[in-house]
DNA sequence: TGAGCTTCGGTCG
DNA sequence: TCACTCGACCGAAGCTCA
């Protein structure tokens, strides 16, 4: 089928046109909408990304037909069984015995701005802008304008329609309002957005059965005529031509009439039909707005009786397994919370409109989609849904996405990275949250949305840490359509793979813990007065793993960490070096260099230069590729070097001479040189005042060494094999799979430059700690003659900080084993909780499920959502309501 | 082979 | 007057790698 022809047309209208599953919406004139709308978008880039969109469910469908047509009666008699053993099974678990309520306040938004600006009550109006709309109100809905459509197409249907932006925080302060009441129902309510909520309100009614009737009783003030408590709410209008300012006149109501103004007063009943039209009359009271609500025995059907009776109104479903089946029978599949267009579309090419069809191709559908899909829609069939109302489900990713005007300037997409990282950073505090996967949301100007992602070894959560990996995807999106400019319709950062509550203290003391001397992550190339108080182990420092470092001119990813939001420890390693390092402080006290002093060979570092880096990385969005590559990391620091225009010491952190250079891609050729064990005459010049101690220390070394002879150390101590893309352990890297510019040469040893020796001399041998206690030598060979000291290397132990004279690494290997079996295991044994406390505090928190690996975010009742409409996680999916029945069920 | 990761796309309001 | 299709979240499929 090509485009443009008449029957896709047709076919588009399913994708771009009027959804009238919606309140308010029945018995609309659904072709001249359509017409409208079609005429509206028609040639436009999102009708043709429409349109591309639509052949791919179509070539879908055509699939699933193919593969249907070759179904077999015998593979259709054992899915069959299947089915029967599954249906059985769940209908011997069926839950009829809770009372669970849908409350959904009736066009809200739209609602709140009639009730504070009365000349809208008469007029169609909807709340959002040109661009989108966010709900409209019951007189906009019989053009067919309806939420989430653009502003421009429903002023198309609706000329006369007027368009109020949004005031969120008005929205949240009534919807506190609402939730009061709520919380007098069930106190564990669950939030779904702002205006819709789910009760079970099972221990309120049986409660409700004993009360007098003085405790039902409601004057139309809302107040208790008589009982202890004499309570008015606030905010409540006198009058009651002033109570619904919605005005759904043609409202299917079944609830009955609420109180007039002369009746004063309202005594309400003991049913479940009762308290909800109790609760709707108190929330109509205190917020001069209505609620419908649906009862009913699972979340899945109070959702959709909800709806049943909307405006104004409620449904209840009795708590009989006939009555659910016949309000399912003849229920459409589309009403169905979680089945949307695309799976409405596949079911109806299969002839399943209602969900009595559903039950009746069952078997076929087993065969057709995987097993979770089919297990939902056998649920579905049987009226089953979740009867547990779980507050605290595990949120599994946050993120922030923006749309903009066309945008291919690199500059402003790496501010606006920035911008949606901060805005992620923030979000991601408030709910105390840390994730390790970071994916970046691209949409370019024909709609065609990429995402791309990576995975860092440890859970971050600041801005620069999840700038400086969006950063990073974005610059490789950029280099791929380079020299073209990359243009963008939309940008979103998202962070998921959270570490769960008790991940965030590391309980196991691992040699990764060890080599994260940075104390606390701040990580610029000086160390502060604190960090150097820390490392001197007057504070405390973090144990986070391997995190991104923004900061360090050297090193874009180095040990530490910048998850500076928590209480940090001090691992054993860092109370051991500091332990060490206080030594050194002591003694240089006397003699030998000043720690300070040497750090300050370091080039200082902005603390706050994120912005900055981001404007380089903009201006220097395309850089030669071997200059990228190498000095990626460096390139923060270049930038600062260039603008300065001044020259600047830099200190190596291989040979750790100083280089004087206004140009660092000099200086990472300096680098990249010694690491490739080639002499560097311009380093080789340039003055080498720092260390003396240390090379007074490797000339003891050698001497020491020379003495040797041994002849084994000799055959391996003259080539050794040099991991040169990572000069620190291979495990310590980052899974960076997405990037081009995973090259990291010069990270970790830093730190040691900070005292007065080299603990692992690793810039000579770099090592890579096999996982099980020891360290090895890994692939590219150097010729170590052809460094100073190359012909001997001195390694320190990080355990008991003593040199060990030794090149054999298997020998310095057995030592650290030897050392990490002592010291740690006392260590661990004095620090970390048995694993058998954190197990019983893990099922002190957890229900039910809660005790598998991944732990439950605890807490109590949050506080208003902090995005937009999202107050709690969970949202309307079909595993939402299933899944207190899939624990009992499946 | 299966766990983990990445990408795509469905759903909701 | 004009404006010209969102944002958040989750799950499944497909891929990679040990």
């Amino acid at each position: 089928m090509e485009p443009g022809d008449s029957k896709e047309q047709d076919s588009i209208l399913s994708s771009v046109a009027l959804n009238d599953n919606k309140a308010g919406m029945q018995g609309l004139d659904k072709n001249k909408i359509n017409k409208i709308i079609l005429e509206t978008s028609k040639g436009s880039r999102f009708y043709e990304n429409e349109l591309k969109k639509e052949r791919q469910v179509n070539q879908r469908i055509e699939k699933m037909m193919r593969y249907k047509a070759k179904v077999t009666e015998q593979q259709i008699q054992k899915a069959q069984a299947e089915v029967d053993s599954l249906t059985a099974d769940l209908e011997r678990r069926r839950v009829l015995e809770r009372v669970i309520v849908h409350v959904d306040m009736d066009a809200f938004y739209a609602a709140v701005e009639m009730r504070d600006c009365p000349e809208l009550k008469e007029k169609p109006m909807a709340v959002g802008s040109m661009s989108m709309l966010s709900t409209s109100n019951y007189h906009a809905r019989r053009y067919g304008v309806r939420a989430a459509m653009p502003g421009f197409i429903a002023k198309k249907l609706c000329p006369d329609l007027v368009i109020v932006p949004p005031n969120f925080d008005k929205y949240r302060a009534v919807s506190e309002q609402v939730r009061e009441v709520f919380a007098d129902y069930d106190p564990n309510f669950l939030p779904m957005s702002l205006d819709e909520a789910y009760l079970d309100i099972t221990e309120h009614l049986k409660q409700r059965q004993h009360w007098p009737d003085s405790r039902r009783t409601y004057q139309i003030c809302e107040m208790k005529i008589t009982g202890e408590l004499y309570e008015c709410e606030t905010g409540v209008r006198e009058e009651t031509d002033t109570l619904s300012p919605v005005l759904f006149e043609d409202s299917p109501s079944s609830s009955p009439v609420l109180p007039r103004a002369e009746e004063k007063v309202e005594v309400f009943g003991t049913s479940p039909e009762e308290a909800v039209r109790e609760m709707r009359f108190r929330i109509e009271q205190k917020t001069s707005l209505t609620a419908s609500a649906g009862i009913a025995p699972n979340m899945m059907l109070a959702k959709v009786c909800s709806d049943k009776n909307k405006p104004n109104g409620q449904y209840r479903i009795l708590p009989e397994r006939k009555a659910v089946m016949d309000f399912i029978q003849e229920l459409p599949v589309r009403k169905v919370s979680g089945i949307g267009k695309v799976t409405e579309k596949m079911l109806a090419a299969l002839g399943i409109i209602s969900c009595s069809q559903l039950s009746q191709q069952m078997a076929m559908l087993s065969l057709l989609f995987s097993d979770t899909t089919w297990h939902h829609f056998l649920q579905i069939s049987l009226g089953l849904g979740s009867t547990r109302i779980e507050r605290d489900t595990e949120r599994k990713s946050m993120s922030t996405e923006r749309t903009f005007a066309e945008m291919s300037d690199v500059y402003e997409q790496y501010s606006l990275c920035k911008e949606l990282c901060q805005d992620l950073a923030k979000d991601l505090q408030r709910e105390s949250l840390k994730g390790k996967t970071i994916t970046l949301k691209l949409k370019n100007v024909n709609f065609e949305v990429k995402t791309r992602a990576f995975t860092l070894q440890c859970a971050v959560c600041s801005e620069e840490e999840i700038f400086a990996a969006a950063k990073d995807l974005l610059k490789a999106e950029i280099d791929t359509v380079s020299p073209l400019p990359l243009r963008l319709r939309l940008m979103g950062v998202r962070i998921s793979s959270f570490i769960s509550a008790d991940d965030k203290q590391p309980q196991q003391k691992s040699i990764m813990g060890f080599l994260k001397i940075s104390s606390d992550g701040s990580s610029s190339a000086q160390p502060s007065k604190s960090e150097m108080d820390s490392m001197l182990g007057f504070s405390v420092g973090s144990t986070k793993e391997q995190c991104i470092d923004t900061k360090n001119p050297f090193s874009k990813w180095q040990t530490g960490t910048g998850c500076t939001t928590e209480p940090r420890q001090q691992t054993f390693f860092q109370k051991a070096h500091a332990k060490r390092l206080r030594k050194q402080s002591e003694q240089e006290e006397t003699s030998g260099p000043n720690l300070e002093k040497i750090l300050e060979s370091f080039p200082r570092d902005s603390p706050n230069n994120c912005a900055e880096e981001t404007q380089t990385l903009a201006r220097t969005s395309h850089p030669p590729t071997d200059e990228a590559d190498s000095s990626l990391s460096i390139t923060n620091t270049e930038s600062k070097a260039r603008s300065a225009n001044t020259m600047q010491h830099f200190t190596c952190p291989v040979c750790f001479n100083q280089i004087e250079t206004e140009n660092l891609t000099l200086f990472n050729r300096h680098i990249d040189k010694c690491l490739s064990g080639e002499p560097d005459s311009k380093s080789m010049n340039d003055s080498q005042h720092v260390f003396e101690v240390e090379k007074n220390l490797g000339t003891q070394n050698k001497a020491k060494k020379d003495d040797h002879k041994n002849p084994d150390l000799n055959a391996v101590g003259m080539k050794l094999k040099l991991d040169k893309e990572a000069s620190f352990p291979s495990s310590f890297r980052p899974n960076y799979k997405s990037s081009a510019h995973s090259d990291c040469k010069t990270p970790f040893f830093k730190h040691y430059k900070s005292t007065t020796e080299k603990p692992f001399h690793l810039p000579d041998k770099a090592m890579s700690y096999s996982g099980s206690g020891s360290f090895h030598q890994t692939t590219n060979t150097v010729n170590l003659n052809e460094q100073p000291d190359a012909n001997f290397s001195t390694l320190i132990c990080p355990v008991c900080n003593q040199t060990q004279d030794t090149d054999d690494l298997i020998l310095f290997n057995h030592h650290v084993d030897m050392c990490l079996n002592q010291e740690v295991l006392l260590e661990i044994r004095r620090t970390v909780p048995p694993m058998a406390q954190t197990e019983s505090k893990a099922e002190d928190h957890g229900k039910c499920s809660a005790a598998k690996g991944k732990s439950k975010r605890r807490g109590s009742s949050p506080p208003p959502p902090p995005k937009k409409t999202k107050a709690i996680r969970t949202r309307h999916t079909i595993d939402q309501f299933f899944k207190g029945n899939c624990s009992q069920n499946l």
